[in-house]
DNA sequence: TCAAACTTTCAGAAATTCCTGAAAATTGAG
DNA sequence: CTCAATTTTCAGGAATTTCTGAAAGTTTGA
């Protein structure tokens, strides 16, 4: 398995992000190798290109199947697993963006629930917790707008995006219409 | 420097999460310390109510400045340094999202333009450029249209949020009318 | 059922990151 | 300028995370 330079760096720089970003460095290499590969690869060939142990790649691969990151194929006559990203990197993003409102978002708000039940014992604590209803509302509110927007389909989510900042005419527009016809178009 | 429970909780977890993030326990629970603190604490006082060594908590802060997630001041007759977070939930997220964008994206964008220049040496880097090319289009596209509207003021930022998916109807709205009209609302 | 082909587990070595105390540097009042 | 108050730096010990090789586990074809 010889791995180009342009492949290489592209590798490393995962490797280096992934630990800025938490997950490790060999987890972030094995991805990056399977995300530019043209065809799916064996745990042995990911070793092999890597020069990681045979074990490592193992417990990478295990990770990044947790992150629903990879898929996994057999070929006939061959009993070894191979590996390969989906194609398709819009629903990668997607499948990333969902794991990390499970592991991070979701505990953070379970976290602030509990806490805000609290019946406050001090000026302090009563502080507190107006904070931590503040960051409540701020992430309960971009996280489900995340999740609404996640489940458009990709050319509406495009096109949304290609008009950035003026969606805000829009808006503008669509609030002086719900004016005249007294019908408001915000779910609460 | 008493901690009730109620903050323990929020501190700690923002300790682990931490370092999920890649920024370490520390720093998080610096951080969740002095956001819902009712006023603004020194060095002394962070490192006494977490049980860090004075140094420690020095190297936190510079990191947390790094990041400009905190506020720094002093009171008059008092030589020491006095750090608290900003007050805007919203602006604490944009600065966030702001620092990342620096430190996380735009390397990885600057990493992917060089690799896309190359030459092609073979078939295999030939996929592999497409395929940077595509994680290329997709970051382009998803932080330019998230900075696009982080420069919207927070009000029309929230109308977006609450009306979701609704947003859908809006688009597919203003298309129609867009084909009456002949102009067209995108960009491109 | 057996055995070869693979994969996973896991104890501990290696590497990295974190944290501390001591010392150096900086700051500002007098 | 001097000195005390405060902050920063940094070497190295502590803790944590990563990685490996050996062994155990699993699967499948004959």
């Amino acid at each position: 398995m010889n791995t180009t330079p342009l492949v290489q760096s592209f590798v490393a720089h995962f490797g280096e992000m992934g630990s800025r970003w938490g997950i490790n460095r060999t987890v972030g290499q094995i991805y990056a190798l399977l995300f530019v590969s043209e065809k799916p690869l064996n745990a042995d060939e990911i070793a092999e290109s890597l020069s990681f142990s045979r074990s490592n790649v193992s417990m990478g691969l295990k990770e990044l199947e947790s992150w629903r990151l990879v898929k996994l194929q057999h070929y006939p006559g061959d009993r070894r697993e191979y590996f390969s990203t989906p194609d398709d990197v819009w629903a990668i993003f997607k499948t990333l963006a969902d794991e990390r409102k499970k592991r991070e978002v979701e505990p953070t708000l379970t976290m602030l629930r509990g806490a805000m039940m609290e019946k406050p014992a001090s000026d302090a604590e009563r502080h507190a917790q107006q904070r931590m209803s503040e960051m409540y509302q701020l992430i309960e509110l971009v996280t489900t707008w995340f999740s609404d927007i996640q489940h458009m389909d990709v050319e509406t989510l495009q096109r949304l995006m290609k008009l950035g900042s003026q969606v805000q005419k829009v808006l503008q527009f669509t609030q002086s219409l719900s004016k005249l016809t007294g019908r408001d178009t915000d779910r609460e």
